[in-house]
DNA sequence: TCTGGGGTCCTAGGACCC
DNA sequence: TCTGGGGTCCTAGGACCC
């Protein structure tokens, strides 16, 4: 039996997720992003609760009136026609589509309605991968029915599913594999199904650009389109070699196997996180001396998110990394592994202090932010890790408490 | 007026051990 | 005395994705 293996993409999602609850505004142009002005709040506040649908246009906020920092999460078909985009920042998109009315991103609601569209799937189909809140894969080949019309029936029942259990509509793509599925995804947006076989590799694939290989991002893109390779079909006619000779051993080999839709990897269902974080970017850059103050709460209370992530989920880290990012948007990081796994806000926060010592601050901040890594399930740690070295954690903390007294954090 | 926040994976050098 | 690999862990940075 042939693998038939689906990428399922909800349509823009964060916009229609509001739509639903503002089905005023539908075919308008929206976009979702920035998430410091409680825009919701206001209206809820104002209208209340069932009173949200029959808010007038005219009084939601709109994007030429946004000052601040932050980028677009999702923009509506009707936002998209203006040349506004997912990852570009407010502002400029402001000067692109002022009209645009701009909500934030309501984390609770896209949560609930993520588990929703993704348990309507598994019930009809079990094997699914996550890939964020809003896609998955799904492995048909085994399901009863997956087979027929190279999946697209059964991708039309699980698109219908979807929206008759959210009102929510979705892209699928059907292919012998992840790769192509994920391009196939993408052919018939929005609310569309498309069904790619090994033998559609030159009409469908090889005329599209280099950039739509998943993984394939702007750096690789340039260097690509430095070589004078453009297109899908370009880099299959390359010599794996040459590739290879240009992005190492593992790249080159792998875009030479992309660029012929080659894919062996699963549909992973089950994995376990590799680390956790929380970073914060300021309002106004801030300095370490002037605003240290300022600087510290933040700090704090991004351990004690961390640290609260760890115990919520129930994990603990044995790596407590920092990264921060300067005015001029270079970012540094630094990390340390303790002897002992933890999930202690206050330890978090020792160890980041010190890996924050470790990098230099003359210069204004525009980020902060605080990483666990190297985890391990609470309670399953080896006991060796978990309850000895208790002298060496004395030491270290007596250690600390002295270097801690002057300095910054 | 630049450029969010949450992740994963890869590379590369150095330490350290056998 | 000089010169080795291989393996693993740690750290820093960067590409990429949603």
């Amino acid at each position: 039996m042939t693998r038939r293996i689906a990428h399922l993409d909800m349509d823009a999602f964060f916009a229609s997720v509001e739509l639903l609850r503002y089905p005023q505004l539908k075919g308008l142009p929206v976009v979702i992003g920035g998430g410091r002005r409680k825009i919701d709040e206001e209206l809820l506040a104002r209208h209340g609760e069932r009173a949200l649908r029959f808010i007038p246009v005219a009084e939601f906020p709109l994007l030429k009136d946004y000052v601040g920092r932050g980028v677009i999460t999702t923009a509506t078909y009707a936002a998209r026609h203006f040349g506004v985009g997912s990852a570009m920042g407010l502002m400029k998109a402001a000067k692109l589509c002022p009209q645009a009315i701009v909500l934030p991103v309501d984390f609770d609601e896209i949560r609930k309605f993520s588990r929703l569209f993704k348990s309507t799937i598994t019930e009809i189909s079990p094997l699914v991968q996550d890939r964020g809140v809003d896609e998955v894969y799904i492995d048909f080949t085994d399901v009863p029915g997956g087979q027929r019309e190279g999946g697209r029936v059964l991708a039309r029942l699980i698109q219908k599913s979807i929206f008759q259990a959210t009102g929510l509509t979705c892209s699928v793509g059907v292919a012998p594999n992840k790769l192509l599925a994920k391009m196939a995804s993408e052919f018939n947006k929005p609310n569309g199904i498309s069904v790619v076989h090994e033998a559609d590799l030159q009409t469908c694939i090889w005329p599209l650009a280099c950039r739509k290989i998943n993984g394939i991002g702007p750096k690789a893109g340039e260097k690509l389109a430095k070589l004078n390779i453009h297109t899908i079909g370009e880099l299959a006619a390359q010599d794996a070699s040459f590739l290879v000779a240009h992005f190492g051993k593992a790249t080159g080999t792998w875009m030479h196997e992309a660029a012929w839709g080659r894919d062996s990897s699963p549909v992973v269902t089950e994995s376990e996180p590799v680390s956790m974080s929380r970073e914060t970017t300021f309002e106004r850059d801030l300095h370490a001396v002037r605003d240290k103050a300022e600087l510290g709460a933040i700090f704090t209370r991004l351990c004690e998110q961390v640290a609260a992530d760890l115990q919520r989920k129930g994990y603990v880290a044995k790596t407590i990394g920092i990264k921060l990012r300067y005015d001029d948007f270079r970012s540094v990081t630094r990390d340390q592994t303790l002897e002992q796994f933890t999930a202690d806000a206050p330890t978090i926060r020792k160890i980041a202090g010190l890996c924050l010592k470790r990098v230099p601050l003359d210069q204004r901040l525009r980020l902060l932010g605080v990483r666990a890594a190297t985890l391990a399930k609470a309670g399953e740690t080896p006991f060796h890790e978990s309850n000895t070295h208790l002298a060496q954690s004395e030491r270290d903390s007596a250690a600390t408490e002295t270097i801690a007294k002057d300095q910054l954090f």
